[in-house]
RNA sequence: GCCCUCGUAGUUCAAUGGAUAGAAUACGAGCUUGCGGAGCUUGCGACAGGGGUUCGACUCCUCUCGAGGGCACCA
């Protein structure tokens, strides 16, 4: 139990406590949202409460907040947490922590280590996340590149508040794309996809005549030699790579359709096979098997699908897609609830997020949730680039790579929500590298490293506090703070997935650790002081790793 | 035409319907006989525009303008 669903059940029971003494009416309690002041000055933890409560009661917001703030203090042990609790105008509650309960935190962070911030909020449900995916018929490019930053990053987050996750890569080796690939090698009149990699396998293949040989074979050389060598270097590595082809040879596509067909939400147009997706909430119905008898891509997603919840028993499936592919949501979101995957998914206990999840129409609780990454623009010589892959003109991620280390690309990517549209200067990011957030970070952490050395702290060995409570100095105070900030910040990504939440975290916790450093000197004669703040250290590298170890991004000891 | 995602300091990005809209970078001014100055302190600087809902709007609704994406028997 975290610190602020005790809040959150503590402010319910004392407006009940309030309404069975009359002085509050018996009015359904609204969403309690337990806020997280931005000054300081105005409490770690806050409600507003009380001008809903206001409204609703006709009061004076003030007196209100006064009532539930005199009532919260009579729930015994609250004293231990909050050094005070306040009403403030207009009608705010604001909670001080105790100096006793930061005093607990460290010695909590000490104890811990690398497992602090893990959450049971996933009660060991297994979830997968496939990212990525891009057709084995190229070179990842930079937008491909976003989609493995992201969707890596949010599988470890999963991770840390308590979901089994599996990363999966879906390899679309089978279909027209592949043909087009071969006659790409050929360079025959059907051809497409060009660029140096053509080139060299034109050469590979030049004693070959058949297309779609040609380009099944090359589809494989290109996933080793590309694709998965890629997403080594931008340090992402798969539990799971899925062929679509085998779906087809164990005719899996085919049983997924049958079982369409037997639900009755099938039916024969023009020669086509029709999905009665319209049915379940998708504008329009979508072709499984085309008038030739192919299948379209979504019979094979479909099958896909079946695979993730019923061989794997995936209590969730994360998608992480291009907007690109906007216009395939929904057929995918109505062939999963067809196949009977819909809706098996926790509801969240906290309202203020169902709120959120409410307005992310593509996240209704589905079982299959999909995030929608926007476009990556890239400019080059002050110039827009095209991202295509058809074109020949696409930025490869691997020339991206070898101008820019893959912690820097990372956090460049991570840094931005997924629905704005990144623009990637490729100039700038690498004018900036050195200038780089992430530089500022990463020296915060071998800066504590090289002080806990020189203060004969074996980094490897457990440490414990014994005089927390002389980190009395406003910034020790404040960096503690931003260690404690840590659990919440897993538990918010974790439900919202707002992942941009993390890189911007560990700026904030980097620049309290710097201020600190520069306020308050660790090696001091006095042995207490000397202790409690190599402590404070030796905690802020705990978390500050943490941090780094879920962004995918080395912390190194030395720099 | 319809559907998505956007529009915030010069630039790249933040901000759960809450309190004084934050960082980074750039530009200006300071800080070192101390543990890593790749740091710290400080100044300048922004909500595209108009209506509306609300005690309270960058956030919700609506319109206008601007950017990107999607509307296949392609994947």
């Amino acid at each position: 139990m975290n610190l602020r669903n005790e809040l959150k059940i503590y402010t319910e029971k004392a407006i009940k406590n309030l309404q069975s003494k009359a002085i509050f009416s018996e009015f359904e309690i609204p969403n309690i949202q337990i806020l997280k002041p931005k000054e300081i000055a105005n409490g770690d933890y806050a409600l507003s409460i009380g001008m809903e409560i206001a409204k609703i009661e006709k009061e004076n917001p003030i007196e209100v907040a006064n009532n539930i703030k005199e009532e919260l203090e009579k729930i015994k042990g609250i004293d231990k947490i909050f050094s005070h609790i306040e009403a403030v105008n207009p009608g705010f509650v604001n909670f001080y922590l105790s100096q006793e309960f930061l005093d607990k935190q460290i010695k909590t962070i000490l104890r811990n280590k690398e497992k602090f911030g893990n959450l049971s909020l996933g009660r060991n449900k297994k979830v997968q996340v496939e990212f990525i995916s891009a057709n084995p018929t190229g070179p990842l490019t930079v937008g491909n590149g976003r989609g493995g930053a992201f969707g890596d990053t949010l599988a470890n987050v999963l991770a840390k508040a308590g979901y089994r996750i599996e990363k999966a890569y879906y390899i679309n080796d089978y279909g027209n794309q592949i043909n087009v690939l071969g006659h790409s090698i050929l360079k025959d009149a059907e051809a497409k996809y060009s660029g140096e990699y053509i080139d060299e396998l034109a050469i590979r293949f030049k004693d070959e005549t058949d297309a779609y040989s040609i380009g099944k074979k090359a589809a494989k050389i290109i996933l080793d030699n590309n694709i998965k060598k890629t997403t080594d270097r931008l340090n992402i590595h798969y539990d799971e790579w899925f062929s679509e082809r085998t779906l087809y040879e164990k005719k899996e596509v085919e049983k997924t359709i049958e079982y369409l067909k037997k639900k009755g939400h099938t039916y024969e147009k023009d020669g086509a096979i029709w999905f009665r997706s319209s049915s379940f909430g998708d504008e329009r119905d979508r072709v499984i098997v085309k008038s030739d008898g192919t299948k379209t891509y979504l019979a094979g997603d479909l099958a896909y699908h079946r695979y993730k919840f019923e061989t794997k028993k995936f209590d969730k499936v994360i998608n992480i897609w291009g907007a690109d592919h906007f216009g395939d949501v929904k057929g995918l979101m109505a062939g999963v609830e067809a196949l009977g995957h819909k809706g098996k998914w926790e509801n969240y206990l906290f309202a203020f997020i169902t709120k959120i999840l409410r307005k992310k129409w593509q996240r209704r609780g589905n079982s299959l949730e999909i995030v929608l990454l926007q476009f990556v623009s890239v400019l080059k010589d002050g110039k827009p680039v095209k991202m295509s892959k058809r074109l020949g003109t696409a930025i490869a991620m691997d020339d991206l790579l070898d101008e820019l280390s893959s912690d820097v690309t990372r956090f460049f990517f991570l840094q931005k929500s997924a629905n704005t549209h990144l623009n990637f200067d490729i100039d700038l990011a690498k004018e900036q590298s050195e200038k780089n957030p992430i530089f500022y970070i990463q020296y915060a952490h071998a800066r504590i490293c090289s002080v806990l050395r020189n203060g004969g702290i074996d980094l490897n060995k457990k440490k414990q506090i014994k005089n927390a409570q002389l980190l009395t100095h406003e910034k020790e105070i404040f960096l503690l703070r931003q260690l404690l900030k840590f659990e919440d910040v897993i538990e918010d990504t974790a439900i919202d997935y707002q992942i941009h939440r993390i890189p911007q975290y560990a700026i904030e916790l980097a620049a309290a650790f710097h201020q600190f450093y520069n306020d308050c000197h660790c090696l001091v004669d006095d042995e207490n002081i000397r202790e409690a703040r190599l402590s404070l250290l030796l905690a802020t590298k705990i978390v500050l790793k943490n941090t780094l170890d879920i962004m995918g991004i080395s912390a190194p000891e030395k720099m």
